[in-house]
RNA sequence: GGCCCAUUCGUCUAUCGGUUAGGACGCAAGAUUUUCAUUCUUGAAAGAGGAGUUCGAUUCUCCUAUGGGCUACCA
C-alpha cells in the first residue's frame, strides 16, 4: 500500500468560498489521519478567468484555518512546479499520445460553426452534443486525410484535441461516499482535452495527467465533478494507468441557508453572513465579508465546517483540529447537500469564546480599549475579559458588554430606572453607600457579605436593592456580578457613581 | 430536454430490518442568579408519496414527486 497522497486543486478564479475550504479541510484531515501528504496544486489552465490575488488568497485562507500544505504551491516539492500554467509543456505530449493510440482526435471546428450547430439543435428542441453520432461529419482528423490534417496544423489553423468517447459502453465507477455509479458512454460527449489557441490543456487532461504524475492516491472533491468521473475513468484507461488510478470521493455540496441552489457569493452579502473565510476586495471595488474579519476564531470556523457534511457518529460536537484528524472518515460523510446555518456558526464561536483563555482574550481586548481612549494593562483587560466572555460571541462585542467597567454611565436606562429607582430604594442605596464608604477591604468577597448582611438585617427586598445599586453603578440592568464590578472599578469610583446617581435620579 | 446524485424535526444530523426514531442549532417554558448572560431541566418539532420484498420496514428494490449538480476550446 503506497503512501496516501491527496491534493486540493483550486483554480484561481476568485476568492475561495467556504465550500472550497471544506473540501480542502476534508482532504487535509484524510491525509493527516493516514500519515499521508496534502498537496496544493493551482489549476490555472483557464487564462480567461484568471483573477489576480486569488492564489494568495487561497494560501492565506488555508493558513488561517490551520491547514498546512506538505507539498505544492508556496512550499515546493519533488513534483514541482505545482502551478499548471508552469507545467504547460508537459500536457501536449500526453494529448498526442492519446491521438496516436486512437483514443483522441484533432478537431478543427470553429467556435462559430459549433455555435451554429447548437442553435440549430435548440430550434428543434434538442441539445447539440459533440459525440459519436456527429464526429464523423465534422472537421476532424477522423474524416480528413492525414496530409490535410498535417497541412492545417502546419498552416497554423486552430485546432483542439477531443477525447473519443466510446459508444454504448457501461462504465462502472466506485465512489468512496456514494458506492457504485454506472453511466452509459453514449450519453457522454467528446470533451476537449487540449486547445491550440492558448496551448493549454482543459481541466480534464491536466487533472488526470497531474494526479498521475504527482502520484495522487485519493481524489476528494465536490459533487459537481461527479458527472465527469466516467471521462476521468476512461482517460486513465486510455493512458494505461488504471493500476495506479486514485480512488474518488465526491463531497455533497453546500447549499444556501434559505431558498434554493448552492451557496454563492451573493448570499452572504444579502443575508448578512460571510461566505468567504477572509475578506475579499473585488476588482470592482466590492468588498465581501470574511469570517476572520467578522471575528470568528479559526478553530470555531474549522469546527463548524467539519460538521457540515460529516459527523463522528457520537454526540461530540466540539473538535480541535487534532481531534478531527483522529475522528474523520469519508465513510461518515453524508450523501446529501448540506444547508449552511449562520446560527450554528455563531453558536460554535460562542463555545470557543467561553472556553478561551482569559489572557488571550485580554490581549485581543487591549486595542479595542485603546480605540475608546482607555489605557489599561494586560492584567486589567484580562480581568475584564474573564468577567464578560460568557455573554459574548465575538471579541468585538467586549466594549459594549463592559464599557461600564471603564467609564461611568452617562445615562441611566429608562426602563430599569422606572422599575427600580422608586419607593425606598434610593434611600436604601444611600445607606448602602455610607456602609461601603467605611470599608477598607473592597474585595468582591468582602463587600458581598457586608452588603448582604445589611440587606438581610433590614429585611429589605434583595432584588429591589441590588438592582437599584446596579442601576446606580452600571446605568442599566445588565452585566456581571455587582461586587466583582465594584472590586474592578474600586471604592472611590463606586462611591462617586452612587453619588452621581443619587444626584441625577433623585434621592 | 438529457445524464447523474440525493431525500429523517425549520436547519445540521444519528439509526447499518424490530428503537417511546436519539443528539445539536434555533424556538418556547421553567430552574439557578441581585440584572443581563452563562449553565441546567423540560417541551413543541421528522422518516416526501405510492407500490413491492419481509413475520416485520425510516432502513432493501422499483415507480413518482421534489431538490441539487452536470450538460463550454470554465474549473
Amino acid at each position: 500500500m503506497s503512501k496516501v497522497r491527496v491534493r486540493f486543486a483550486p483554480s484561481p478564479t476568485g476568492p475561495l468560498h467556504i465550500g472550497g475550504v471544506r473540501t480542502a479541510l476534508y482532504n487535509y484531515l484524510f491525509a493527516r489521519q493516514a500519515g499521508g501528504d496534502f498537496i496544493l496544486r493551482i489549476e490555472d489552465t483557464d487564462s480567461q478567468r484568471f483573477v489576480p490575488g486569488a492564489e494568495e488568497y487561497i494560501l492565506e485562507s488555508l493558513k488561517w484555518c490551520g491547514i498546512k500544505v506538505d507539498e505544492g504551491v508556496g512550499v515546493g516539492g519533488p513534483h514541482a512546479p505545482y502551478r499548471q500554467s508552469e507545467r504547460k509543456d508537459i500536457y501536449l505530449h500526453y494529448a498526442l499520445q492519446l491521438v496516436e493510440s486512437g483514443n483522441a482526435y484533432y478537431a478543427f471546428d470553429s467556435a462559430e460553426s459549433l455555435n451554429e450547430l447548437r442553435t440549430a439543435a435548440e430550434k428543434v428542441g434538442e441539445t447539440f452534443a459533440y459525440n459519436y453520432k456527429v464526429r464523423g461529419q465534422l472537421e476532424t482528423s477522423l474524416r480528413l486525410p492525414a496530409e490535410e490534417v498535417r497541412a492545417r496544423i502546419d498552416r497554423g489553423d486552430q485546432w483542439v484535441i477531443r477525447f473519443m468517447m466510446p459508444e454504448n459502453e457501461e462504465v462502472a465507477m466506485d465512489d468512496m461516499i456514494r458506492g457504485e455509479v454506472k453511466v452509459n458512454t453514449s450519453t457522454l460527449d467528446d470533451k476537449v482535452l487540449y486547445k491550440s489557441s492558448d496551448e493549454l490543456p482543459t481541466y480534464h487532461l491536466a487533472n488526470i495527467v497531474d494526479d498521475h504524475l504527482m502520484e495522487i492516491t485519493h481524489v476528494i472533491r465536490g459533487e459537481e465533478w461527479l458527472p465527469s468521473l466516467p471521462l476521468h475513468y476512461l482517460l486513465y484507461r486510455a493512458f494505461g494507468w488504471t493500476d495506479t488510478q486514485p480512488r474518488f470521493a465526491h463531497l455533497p455540496l453546500l447549499l444556501k441557508p434559505t431558498g434554493q441552489g448552492k451557496l454563492s457569493k451573493r448570499d452572504g452579502d444579502k443575508m448578512g453572513f460571510p461566505v468567504f473565510p477572509l475578506e475579499w476586495h473585488g476588482s470592482d471595488g466590492e468588498v465581501s465579508r470574511g469570517y476572520r474579519e467578522d471575528g470568528y476564531f479559526p478553530e470555531a470556523f474549522v469546527n463548524m465546517l467539519a460538521l457540515l457534511g460529516w459527523n463522528p457518529g457520537t454526540e461530540q460536537e466540539i473538535f480541535s483540529m487534532d481531534e478531527l484528524i483522529e475522528s474523520f472518515s469519508l465513510e461518515r460523510v453524508g450523501k446529501s447537500g448540506a444547508r449552511f446555518s449562520p446560527d450554528k456558526a455563531l453558536w460554535f464561536n460562542a463555545q470557543y469564546m467561553h472556553a478561551r483563555n482569559d489572557e488571550e482574550l485580554g490581549r485581543a481586548f487591549l486595542p479595542i480599549l485603546e480605540k475608546h481612549g482607555i489605557t489599561a494593562d494586560l492584567a486589567t483587560a484580562t480581568k475584564a475579559a474573564s468577567m464578560i466572555k460568557s455573554r459574548a460571541t465575538f471579541v468585538k462585542e467586549f466594549w459594549d458588554l463592559s464599557d461600564f467597567l471603564f467609564v461611568a454611565p452617562a445615562a441611566y436606562d429608562e426602563k430599569a430606572t422606572a422599575k427600580y429607582w422608586k419607593n425606598e430604594n434610593p434611600a436604601r442605596v444611600a445607606q448602602l453607600r455610607e456602609l461601603l464608604a467605611g470599608i477598607d477591604d473592597f474585595s468582591a468577597a468582602n463587600t458581598n457579605t457586608i452588603v448582604h448582611d445589611l440587606i438581610t438585617a433590614n429585611e429589605w427586598p434583595m432584588g429591589q436593592v441590588m438592582n437599584s445599586f446596579r442601576l446606580a453603578v452600571v446605568g442599566a440592568s445588565k452585566g456581571p456580578d455587582m461586587f466583582q464590578i465594584c472590586e474592578f472599578i474600586g471604592k472611590n469610583e463606586t462611591l462617586a457613581r452612587i453619588d452621581k446617581a443619587l444626584d441625577t435620579l433623585g434621592r
